[in-house]
DNA sequence: TCTGGGGTCCTTGCGCCC
DNA sequence: TCTGGGGCGCAAGGACCC
């Protein structure tokens, strides 16, 4: 392991939910929780003051409503943080060419190899000024971990938050990971942290003691290994910029079971269809399929059929997806349809035994783009809902920019206000209004005219440290 | 009041081949 | 011909992550 704290994992703080809040001023301060808003939705962010109340990601919305009756309920507009998340990793960029970004808000950098930090001085000064610039580009705050592994880079960035940088000195490690509960590593989830409850182990520190053969007998070969490894601070996994794709899938669960035999059928052809979309957008075909489907009672099955080589033609992949579905007893209903396909090239090849399976098939649509939003046709919710989601952008003719607070019977009601405008108000509108559309999101920080992008940096000084 | 969507990796069991 | 084991590809399921 290397020995300075050159490694960095920022995590931006509450992200959906702060874009929201930064976007729309009247809810700053507020409650906000980013999720799906149907009856089966889950909350994906909820914002530091909802969650005195209780409300976590993956709680069920209904539950998270119960919790904070009050909150604001957005659904996620992740173009938007698509468009902000890759300002942020531009500016990691410039820090390194070692960027790992693990999803729209959290990525590890490799400081040592972009040569803009070789020990702990150095590399405090690089989270602090990564911190100030993300903050002056987007109006965000990200918390920041610095660490000699990725492991624990983690760990100090989920100290740090919210809006705050954790060093780990090297040598500090295992004593500070030794009365952390088991949780804390990465790799131990629900399931793992019991089986090591059942087994006595509650802490890093009894992961150790326990010894690795034990752990191996306990998890099994792999994760025994890696687990023993990191409870006693070991992590020697490089941070890798470029990772391919393997696998490509879409999923839908639905408000209410599906029953009709045939109607499940015409959903696992739309599913295929929109995976394929999605395939071909990225250049990529793939030689496995596979069909997913969870019943009523949440039980989830899988079933998989390999090709001789990889296609990315809708009419074979369809067909494949039908052959599966009929293998699967779906009485009962069933809650959710997914189909994916893996085993990806990253060639999009002509397939001669996909052409002979497609011909006479019928005429495939050559689709590139995925068309807006065709997807949940299914959903139940109301047009007015549809066309105008909660929380989305509008623009109306007299009275500018705004967005959705919500719809329903034939109305829909709307705050006018733009994220430098301070809290707006609220007027409502019949949902066939013309003067109403819908708009594009405004930009988080709106830039001086002529002003450069890499802007000066002069955050506070660092607060919290280890 | 139940449990999203998009991924990754690992394990197990099986058939096949040598 | 029988038995056995190793290696491989494949299918299915499960755990975990954000």
């Amino acid at each position: 392991m290397r020995s300075a704290p050159t490694i960095l994992h920022l995590d931006m703080d509450a992200f959906y939910a702060s874009v929201e809040q930064a976007s729309k001023p009247s809810l700053r301060g507020k409650a906000v929780v980013v999720g799906g808003l149907g009856p089966r939705g889950v909350v994906a962010t909820a914002s530091y003051e909802a969650r005195v109340f209780g409300v976590h990601s993956a709680m069920p919305m209904g539950q998270a409503r119960r919790l904070a009756p009050n909150a604001a309920y957005l659904v996620p507009r992740f173009a938007l943080y698509r468009s902000i998340s890759e300002q942020v990793m531009t500016l990691l960029r410039e820090l390194s060419p070692l960027v790992e970004p693990l999803s729209l808000d959290e990525a590890f950098v490799d400081l040592e190899a972009g040569g803009t930090a070789w020990d702990e001085r150095s590399a405090r000064l690089v989270g602090t000024k990564l911190r100030a610039d993300i903050r002056a580009v987007t109006g965000l705050t990200g918390s920041v971990g610095l660490a000699a592994s990725k492991m624990l880079a983690k760990i100090a960035s989920e100290q740090a938050k919210p809006d705050g940088l954790v060093v780990i000195e090297p040598g500090t490690e295992r004593a500070m990971l030794e009365p952390m509960p088991v949780r804390t590593l990465p790799g131990v989830g629900p399931a793992t942290g019991d089986h090591l409850r059942r087994a006595g182990i509650h802490t890093v520190g009894e992961i150790a003691e326990a010894g690795e053969d034990e752990l191996v007998r306990l998890l099994g070969k792999a994760h025994g290994h890696a687990l023993f490894a990191m409870a006693l601070a070991r992590d020697e996994r490089p941070v890798v910029a470029e990772r391919e794709t393997k696998s490509v899938s879409v999923e839908d669960t639905y408000d209410v079971d599906i029953h009709d035999r045939v109607r499940v059928g015409m959903e696992v052809q739309r599913l295929a269809d929109r995976c394929v979309r999605r395939l071909r957008g990225a250049g990529l075909s793939g030689r496995t399929i596979v069909l997913k489907v969870r019943r009523y009672d949440f039980s989830t099955l899988t079933r998989s059929e390999t090709l001789r080589g990889p296609t990315d033609d809708p009419a074979v992949v369809k067909e494949a997806a039908a052959r599966l579905l009929d293998s699967v007893d779906t009485t009962g209903g069933v809650r959710l349809l997914g189909v994916g396909v893996s085993g990806l090239a990253d060639y999009t090849q002509e397939d001669l035994f996909a052409q002979a399976a497609g011909a006479g098939a019928g005429e495939e649509s050559p689709e590139t783009e995925e068309p807006a939003e065709e997807r949940a046709v299914t959903r139940q919710e109301t047009p007015a809902e549809r066309r105008w989601p909660a929380g989305h952008d509008v623009r109306h003719a007299e009275f500018g920019h705004g967005w959705v607070q919500g719809s329903g019977l034939g109305r829909v009601t709307v705050r006018f206000e733009t994220p430098d405008s301070g809290p707006g108000r609220v007027k409502t509108f019949r949902v066939d209004d013309a003067a109403l559309e819908p708009a594009d999101p405004l930009p988080l920080v709106s830039l001086p005219p002529g002003a450069d992008q890499a802007a000066e940096t002069c955050g506070p000084p660092d607060t919290r440290t280890s």
